[in-house]
DNA sequence: CGGCTTTGACCGGCGC
DNA sequence: GCGCCGGTCAAAGCCG
């Protein structure tokens, strides 16, 4: 399983360092470039917790800016009529600031978790250009206290866009790598259900996504490494006094 | 009265 | 150095 996970994590690793090649030439323009560019530079920290940037690596060493964790990313339909820039993700946030942008006409609203003092979760949420009754909500850090309303399921331990996934009161959940996939949230339930949903839609990219993106997730806790290995290590160890007894 | 939203001011990074 | 722009601050106002 380990060796499954860690493969996966390569796998994806170098997924993605072909689509910034492929997006690091002059096809975006001067903003978005640099917004794309910041965005990514959020994603690629090791599994071990450094943030080693691969864009650092090639690109220009200049500019040790604070790099951010665990960017994800939350398309959420919304009827046309409602004006508020509200995703309900089952957090607390608190909203400080309300900006409009250049390349979009409606505004963008910041939020901060309020729900612990300490937690230092931001979130920024905007219509989608294209499509106004789509709201793009962007998770900035990650909890580090449990889910206000079900502490009880994977969205205490999973990370980032896993967590993202699995909140409740999402009506639709889109996968920031692929923009046109979304499930259906509105009914409550989560993981059953959200695995029903799955089926429902019969994709198997989806669920394949969903994997991919909680191998990543987990593959990138030092904590879920060492509790899985102090298991592994704990089975082996009853075992091994089985067999001698 | 406490918590939240609104909104103009301010700050810092970046490009020219 | 200057201007643009995104992000944040903080005072004022609103609401339960």
């Amino acid at each position: 399983m380990l060796i499954d996970l860690s493969e996966n994590y390569h796998i994806l690793q170098s997924h993605f360092i072909d689509l910034v090649q492929k997006y690091s030439g002059d096809e975006l323009p001067k903003s978005r470039k640099r917004m794309f560019e910041a965005e990514n530079s959020f994603n690629t920290h090791t599994n071990d917790g450094h943030e080693d940037s691969v864009l650092e690596e090639g690109g220009s060493p200049k500019r040790p800016r604070e790099i951010r964790t665990n960017i994800s990313r939350v398309h959420v339909r919304v009827d046309l009529s409602d004006t508020s820039l509200v995703v309900k993700d089952g957090y607390h946030w608190r909203k400080y600031g309300q900006k409009v942008t250049k390349d979009n006409p409606s505004p963008r609203a910041y939020y901060k978790c309020s729900f612990a003092p300490s937690c230092q979760v931001k979130k920024k949420v905007q219509r989608s250009v294209g499509d106004p009754s789509i709201l793009i909500a962007t998770y900035e850090g990650e909890h580090n206290h449990q889910h206000p309303l079900n502490a009880e399921t994977l969205v205490s331990s999973a990370h980032g866009a896993a967590s993202a996934a699995f909140s409740p009161g999402l009506k639709c959940f889109e996968f920031s790598s692929r923009p046109k996939e979304t499930v259906d949230f509105t009914n409550h339930g989560l993981c059953a259900k959200f695995q029903r949903s799955v089926s429902e839609i019969g994709s198997n990219c989806i669920e394949q996504l969903m994997v991919e993106q909680i191998v990543s997730s987990l593959t990138r806790n030092p904590s879920f490494t060492t509790a899985l290995a102090t298991a592994i290590s704990g089975r082996l160890l009853s075992h091994d006094s089985d067999q001698k007894k």
